[in-house]
DNA sequence: TTCACATATATGATATTTCATATATATGAA
DNA sequence: TTCATATATATGAAATATCATATATGTGAA
């Protein structure tokens, strides 16, 4: 991960907003962001392609759902970058996450 | 220091690279940074306006040369980024250091 | 001291590039 | 077919680069 892609992607309320929720809550699909930030589909759908293209987000599908996690192989130091910026910053996405019911997450394993 | 500024301050290339330098030598004047990343003055100046417009970097001005530095009062987590960043990165501004002689801050002191 | 000039940096205006958003359409699964 | 998600394209907005110029400081000569 060279530092000014991760800076860049980063750059944007949506994708930091995402990045965060999700570093916060281990995974999320299309539909839970759209529920926390109150967002449009394709517009929550184009942010997190463009985290996946620059693999900080790893994809994958399950049934019709398709979840978004941290990828696994991001370098550590980003890892660590994006966990502290989340633990020093929860007044940022508190309000994302208050809308995050994560019905989708709980009922798949129910 | 928001979150979000605070990325989309350093998702510059002129701007990520200024300040990771910054915070390896301590202080650098605009013309240091012409020399290490090889641009012109306007550009580099403009770069650093907004990087002191948001409280990153706070400017001193010594006889006729302005000298950069981080801003002390910078939250400490943002400090921190930005420093494990420049350990983990130190590939991306090495050229730069290499270019940047420093004349006029040991001068200053010669 | 004052004047002329050089150096270091900042800023205004504007052209260009980059980026986000909206709309429409496509794909893949149930 | 419907639901969840992805992508293509057009457009408007914001960021950036460039050029010219302004400001502030320093230096040397008269």
């Amino acid at each position: 991960m060279k530092p000014l892609s991760l800076f860049k992607c980063l750059s944007d309320d949506t994708r930091l907003k995402s990045v965060l929720i999700i570093d916060e809550v281990g995974e999320v699909c299309v539909c839970d962001l759209m529920q926390a930030l109150e967002l449009e589909q394709p517009k929550v759908s184009r942010h997190l392609a463009e985290l996946r293209k620059c693999n900080i987000l790893l994809d994958e599908r399950r049934g019709k759902w398709v979840y978004y996690q941290l990828h696994p192989e991001l370098a550590d130091w980003a890892k660590q970058l994006i966990s502290q910026t989340r633990k020093h910053n929860l007044a940022y996405i508190k309000e994302a996450l208050s809308k995050l019911s994560l019905d989708n997450v709980s009922s798949a394993c129910g």
